[in-house]
DNA sequence: TAATATCTGTTTGGTAGCAAACGAAATCGG
DNA sequence: CCGATTTCGTTTGCTACCAAACAGATATTA
């Protein structure tokens, strides 16, 4: 782990590790982290400046048209829940839909609280055309990766989110618990 | 604490594929791509609520604070370029930085259409406080995964990162390319 | 059944993020 | 020099995102 050159390194990878070599340091932890979200906001901006643009869908748009065709109609807070947005974020995500005519809310009889969100006939065409070429600009975006590699990074990325999604709070920055009725 | 197998990820996966095996699509590549998104969002939602938020940064304000320790005073565009940010947000970025005390600009006398930031006092005490907790939690992030397994990682994201960044538009959408003066 | 607690989605206030329009400063062409 | 163009950073208009406050509906319980 010492400062020698690795030719694997980016260009700005080596240039941290010199600034930085002195230091004692999580290097590789450092280098896996900070690639995840690169890549992350990399693969983001792509597909929104290319496929999705051409819809006028963002990606949390398109996230959300996804889940309900996979899933059907779904109430708010399972809709919410599955795209890994708070509830809040989602009332706007799928008011921006529904203005574009993509969803449709429909208030529960049963329990008067609760909405249900479904795509229309025009979100349902939609999605069903842009998820094969939103599928193959995922294929170009991983493209210099085996089969193999691909599967193996996937893997990996989901022993990050298990960690990151765990609810526990041990660790550096100390917090507080379980915490029962007062 | 032990739910060390895959708990349901690999359930919402395996319904997907449920629900979408008929057609024909690259899965691997999608579970890729979706996972670099997913666990790039519980990394930084994560930092944001343990380490950041104790010295009220958000990734971003993070992340300009640390360009600037390592590259030192810089000038606006950049600063941007190093960030991963377009000029527009860097210039809301550095605002609320400022406000906080964090950092500070100045006009370049040589050319006035230019601006450098720099740290302050404060803002250099705060990332040197804040990196070495910082990158305690990255290893936390991915603590589950080796060393080897760590570098494997960034390679195979490195390698993801280039594809999306490239300039070159071939594939799906179809654009232009370079253009020549008008 | 009436007071209270809980649950649901929405609203609010703040930051982040982008593209495109903008204005000021520097540079280029004559 | 002077006008046109280019190059800066900022502003604007929109979407997204979160936490926390909120209001309406349902559950609980005394």
């Amino acid at each position: 782990m010492q400062k020698r050159a690795d030719p694997r390194l980016l260009d700005a990878e080596r240039l941290i590790q010199e600034r930085l070599g002195d230091r004692r340091l999580d290097f590789d932890s450092m280098l896996a982290v900070s690639n995840i979200y690169r890549a992350a906001t990399a693969v983001r901006r792509r597909a929104e400046k290319g496929v999705l643009s051409e819809f006028g869908l963002s990606w949390g748009g398109f996230t959300t048209l996804w889940v309900l065709w996979v899933w059907g109609e779904m109430q708010t807070a399972d809709l919410a829940d599955e795209c890994d947005l708070s509830k809040g974020t989602l009332t706007g995500v799928v008011k921006t839909l529904e203005r574009r005519g993509f969803v449709e809310r429909t208030r529960v009889e049963s329990d008067r609280r609760r909405v249900t969100v479904s795509l229309t006939e025009a979100g349902l065409d939609t999605i069903e055309s842009l998820f094969p070429r939103f599928n193959l600009y995922e294929g170009e975006m991983v493209g210099e990766l085996s089969t193999a590699e691909k599967q193996e990074l996937a893997e990996l990325l989901r022993r990050v989110i298990v960690t990151a999604d765990a609810e526990g709070t041990e660790g550096a920055a100390g917090e507080e618990e379980k915490v029962e009725r007062p």
